[in-house]
DNA sequence: ACCTGAACACCGTTCAAGT
DNA sequence: ACCTGAACACCGTTCAAGT
């Protein structure tokens, strides 16, 4: 019945719902049914099941774009949905951060990643620093959330910080989702510059 | 003697040198001669600590380049400046994500960021667009650094990631720096084709 | 082979007691 | 006003004991 599968996909829900301080392995065994000491029969600690959960949110990215034959519209479509996954879980961003890639899965999501850029026409070291940009934009993106730091009104900023009353308010009549904007835009400027580079 | 200020720069200390772990009140508190529960004269809990911290680190971000006359080296000197901050103290990033804007002096950033991107020719929502994406690219940058993930050489992951194997490979032929190259070259579009739409 | 109870050294936090 | 010792409910992890 417990297995390591079981055990990382209690956890991504413990997670998901409890928050990064909530995966205790205490909680873990109880959504599971069982004592924590028996998880300790299927990992070798905490550390081994965040590997497991790493891989786990990895797996949840669709590699299907990369293989789209116009590479522009295929990594586009990669990276909003490479942050759709960190979107949908949060909370495991802080907890995964600054682990090394271990995992298989992760492993040939880089790999992916990196031959749609050699085919998009960059060579393989452009192709790194591309790869790197876009990681960067994607994780930077999924745990910062720009707008969910400030949680006061436009009009209680404006006093003393009034360009940044102005701009929360200007981008507040387009609409929520200033994330999602700021986020395009980013990806655009970086993909038209690397379209740009490729063409010469 | 003991203080706020001199609790939250001991606790950038701990932090830096012992990790996110690492910072423990116990282990803080020995660090400034005293006993843990001494603290909670001066803070009124871990949560209280980490905001002190959040603005301690912050306001190590040089804010002069964003009155450079010339806004595009200003905001490359600015970007700069706030990835080498997190570059300092990497160990505090994952313990201060997701936090709200509270700190002045983050405020004080942000609205000088703004103001900056204003001059440049934004519109205000254009600028909290632009800001969001230079946020999300610095503490992606700060965040992941790409290299540290790939513990092996080249030549291991060769058979199975090859793409992966390659761009490494290459880039390490450029020597290191493959981080701060990614960094640069994101940065470098960005600006470009912001600079491409205040042209207009 | 796998689950459990009890124990270990650790947490954050509180509070009465000291000075 | 501020520091301390002791205690609380919690951690991750180990291990002998059960089945």
């Amino acid at each position: 019945m417990l297995s390591r599968q079981a055990i990382a996909e209690a956890a991504l829900d413990v997670v998901d719902t409890a928050g990064p301080d909530g995966l205790t392995m205490r909680a873990l065994a109880d959504r599971l049914g069982v004592k924590a000491a028996s998880l300790y029969n299927h990992v070798s600690g905490k550390d081994d099941l965040l590997d497991d959960l790493a891989a786990l949110v990895n797996a949840e990215i669709d590699l299907t774009p990369l293989d789209d034959p116009d590479w522009r519209r295929g990594l586009a479509r990669y990276a909003h949905g490479y942050r759709a996954v960190f979107l949908r879980h949060p909370n495991t961003i802080a907890l995964l951060a600054r682990r090394r890639v271990e995992a298989d899965r992760q492993l040939l999501t880089y790999d992916a990643l990196l031959a749609a850029l050699g085919r998009a026409g960059l060579d393989p070291a452009a192709a790194a620093e591309a790869a790197a940009a876009l990681d960067y934009l994607v994780l930077g993106s999924a745990l910062e959330t720009f707008t969910a730091g400030f949680t006061r009104g436009a009009a209680e900023y404006r006093p003393r910080h009034p360009a940044l009353a102005s701009a929360l308010e200007a981008s507040a009549a387009r609409g929520p989702g200033l994330d999602d904007r700021g986020f395009d835009l980013a990806l655009r400027l970086l993909l038209d510059g690397l379209a740009a580079r490729t063409a010469r």
